[in-house]
DNA sequence: TTGCTCCTCACGTCACGTGAGGTGGC
DNA sequence: TTGCTCCTCACGTCACGTGAGGTGGC
């Protein structure tokens, strides 16, 4: 499972924190519910080691997490979804029907959907917040020109 | 402290809960730790009763949780600077010195443009998001108009 | 009276934070 | 050898969820 070759740059559990802006006790515990891989042979009491696609991997979560405001089970679900797709794409890139393929991409685009639909949910939200301080803002301006222009 | 007219409309923690979106738990443990009023003088075991205005406050913190993202120690530090900035604006509409009237809207002020600051960055990084979201959209509609006119 | 919702503990859970005591690599 | 970061428990915390056992209002 998970076949990974040692990338060459090696990156303590620190630093992977750091890059990704969290804490190592955040990455443990996605090693320990299975967001992130723990490269299994690990013995007991070494070192956690990492390299750049772990970086990249943790920086998604997090971006995810922050942004779409789901639970982790249901961050591991859905890049679980899109890595099983991903080894579908590469299993049968040429290969079998072109029934099967077309199903993968429309589930595929399903899901890609599914996401905009949440994202586009919540930009609308923000901006409606952001319609009201920005009206709150032009009050606050005018009343301070008005204090100003008594003196 | 909270001198509140009984509101003529009342409705139990349920409906309150309901009407905000959420659940009767979360409406006892914001009282509990501040964020909403309690209107003390309820005897022990007795029902909660909530006005119209206790439902629109509810749901503005809700709000504010879920789309700025901060903790309820946060919010509760932001929503009393909110109210700590209205009551000064009722009790010095024509009195006080027009210097201190200026400190007050520009402190307000301050406070407005750091949560414009933040909308605008959640904002920034969904429309990121969006952008990537869109562009993975049309690789696959593009690719299943290719496989369907390859039947 | 029968349901329904409410009440107050109080323990459980999720997503980590925070030491406690010990080991490993520049 | 000295720091620093790392390791593994394991308990604490925040923001609630979820019963347990009981009371109150249409």
């Amino acid at each position: 499972m998970t076949t990974r070759t040692q990338p060459s740059q090696r990156f303590r559990i620190g630093e992977v924190a750091n890059r990704a802006g969290t804490t190592p006790r955040t990455v443990r515990y996605y090693e320990e519910i299975g967001l992130l891989p723990g490269h299994g042979q690990r013995e007991h009491g070494k070192h956690r080691l990492y390299g750049e696609a772990d970086v990249e991997r943790l920086r998604e979560l997090i971006r995810l997490r922050d942004l779409l405001g789901v639970s982790l089970d249901e961050l591991k679900a859905l890049v679980e979804a899109e890595e099983a797709r991903a080894v579908l794409r590469r299993q049968w890139q040429e290969a079998d029907s072109a029934k099967e393929r077309r199903r993968i991409s429309s589930e595929a685009l399903t899901h890609v959907e599914a996401q905009l639909e949440i994202v586009r949910g919540r930009i609308a939200e923000l901006e409606q917040l952001q319609g009201e301080l920005s009206a709150k803002r032009r009050r606050l301006r005018s009343r301070l020109r008005e204090l100003s222009e008594a003196t």
